[in-house]
RNA sequence: CGGGAUGUGGCGCAGUUGGCUAGCGCGCUUCGUUCGGGACGAAGAGGCCGGAGGUUCAAGUCCUCUCAUCCCGACCA
């Protein structure tokens, strides 16, 4: 008696939204557009935190945390930066609560009313920027180089698991550099850091490039930005990393006394990613049976599942089962071993295959007979049977295995939904289909913005690796030297 | 902020032109049989129908107001 269960075919929202569901990730919370992260939503993101966070101390950062509200005044002096998030802000602007007599209940006490209002961050560039200022006097001050975890809050109007709510968690790094080459190169730095993340943790194939003017962060120079594509055709923005140049500088007067004794404003970037690469693991690999976790990130890689009759059958088949849990975690693979007698073996498969769990070892009397056990691999839901001498090697490689097939089957999931368009025609028509539209582009905000408002597709990355070539804009004719590529976005 | 819906046990829903003691499925509790792909039976627990006011002999059902949530737009990591 399987449960309806949404497929992708169906509709894919609300496929997506039973997934986040049933895998026991995340729930909408009572609260207006804000997202309870569960145990093992959680497990999964501290898993893909701990990774990352090694990865920007080995690129030579260092944690910090700076204050969740932002004075009103620091905002407002990045005039770009302040158009560009002024419509999704939080504001506190009371400090107390009180008891209403007349009705006996919680009202905001009037007379608390703050002098200046704090945003509560939607992004840190300003509150840093104000640190960085009494923190930076001289090159030897530089090069900052800095990463914060936090939470921030956008408020948006429409939300949606993981993609969007009203507060997420993120890290974002914020460095301060002597010259422009210096910051240019950070910033590309660790864009290929979060390609090397989510290509090879994740398993999920990234262009890397640049954003256009119109799709650049408020108070950019450049946004460097990875991009990836769902099983829907829809793209999804999995990175970005921004050159400030020196906006941020300016309007928090950070200046330094260079060798020559000249006092020059400091370089800047900015780059972060954010609990939305869930969204996008669960949107690359997952299928109609749940969840499918690539298992570098697995908060658990391997599930036991003991089979038995009579509960008296289980101690046998447990004495096995925990010998091979042993080898495979004296392998670093985590294991979790399900001898909770209240759910039947059947249910626990489709537990753990909804968890997206990539191997599942089943172990019952027949394998004790015949000194076998039954591995089932989550990506491709097939099983066998195999010897226990030697589980923990192969088990082991079936996991690289798994890791590899991930990344391959979402690599050629993407190359056919990828297509050139070199007529308007063709192009509303691949933009109507889904997928990544190779097109020539005349290089105008106005063309960019006309496109969007015609077919809803934005230009989702200039690509760093492109072969350059002459043909003529997809919508206004003029001439172009590159494509560049258009999808419908998350 | 425009357009459209919905609020009924934990979850998903039914409830007719107002009518008696508000139902169903899932889940939950207890017992028994089961256990190699979501088991079955039996017996239970759990509700002032979002809130306020009104019409009426009688309101989950009709009216007014209000609150909340969801969907479609505009905005966005």
């Amino acid at each position: 008696m399987a449960k309806d269960f949404t497929t992708r075919e169906e509709n894919y929202s609300q496929w997506y939204n039973e997934l986040v569901k049933k895998a026991d990730l995340a729930e909408q919370s009572s609260v207006r557009g804000c997202m309870v992260i569960k145990p093992y939503g959680y497990a999964l993101w501290e898993k893909m935190k701990s990774i990352m966070d090694t990865k920007f101390k080995e690129t030579g950062h260092s944690n910090a945390y700076f204050p969740l509200f932002i004075p009103k005044s620091f905002f407002s002096r990045e005039a770009e930066h302040v158009s560009g998030f002024a419509k999704e802000c939080a504001v506190v602007t009371h400090y107390r609560l009180k008891v209403d007599e007349s009705s006996n209940s919680i009202v905001v006490d009037p007379e608390a009313k703050l002098e200046e209002e704090l945003i509560v961050r939607p992004t840190s560039e300003t509150i840093i920027w104000d640190s960085y200022r009494n923190w930076i006097h001289s090159y030897r001050d530089l090069p900052i180089l800095i990463n914060q975890w936090a939470n921030v809050v956008r408020w948006e109007m429409r939300t949606r698991l993981f993609l969007r709510t009203a507060e997420f968690l993120w890290q974002e790094g914020h460095t301060a550099h002597a010259t422009r080459e210096e910051a240019v190169e950070e910033a590309q730095k660790m864009i290929n850091v979060y390609a090397d993340f989510v290509e090879n943790y994740m398993a999920i194939p990234v262009i890397k490039g640049v954003k256009t003017a119109n799709e650049r962060f408020a108070g950019a120079i450049d946004t460097y930005c990875i991009e990836a594509l769902m099983q829907d055709g829809k793209a999804l923005q999995a990175g970005t990393s921004h050159f400030l140049g020196q906006n941020f500088a300016k309007s928090f007067d950070v200046q330094f006394l260079d060798k020559d004794n000249n006092l020059q404003y400091v370089w800047a970037t900015s780059w972060g990613v954010s609990t939305r690469l869930i969204g996008a693991l669960i949107m690359s690999h997952s299928d109609d049976n749940g969840l499918v976790l690539p298992p570098k990130l697995a908060p658990i890689q391997v599930v036991i599942v003991p089979i038995y009759n009579k509960l008296e059958q289980l101690p046998a088949v447990s004495e096995v089962a925990l010998k091979i849990k042993k080898e495979l975690e004296a392998k670093g693979i985590s294991v979790k071993y399900d001898d909770d007698d209240n759910n039947r073996p059947g249910w626990k498969f489709h537990e753990y295959e909804f968890k997206g769990v990539p191997v599942r070892l089943a172990i019952g009397p027949r394998d004790i007979q015949n000194n076998t056990v039954e591995v089932a691999r989550r990506d491709t839901l097939s099983k066998e049977a195999m010897p226990i001498d030697g589980i923990a090697d192969n088990v082991a490689k079936l996991l690289d295995n798994i890791q590899n097939n991930l990344f391959k089957l979402a690599l050629e999931r993407r190359e056919q939904m990828t297509h050139e368009a070199n007529t308007w025609e063709e192009f509303c028509e691949l933009i109507e289909k889904g997928g990544f539209v190779l097109a020539h582009w005349d290089g105008t905000t106005e063309t960019e913005i006309a496109i969007k408002e015609k077919t809803k597709a934005t230009i989702r990355v200039l690509p760093f690796e492109y072969t350059p070539e002459e043909g003529k804009c997809i919508l206004t004719g003029r001439p172009s030297h590159r494509r560049v590529i258009f999808a419908r976005a998350y």
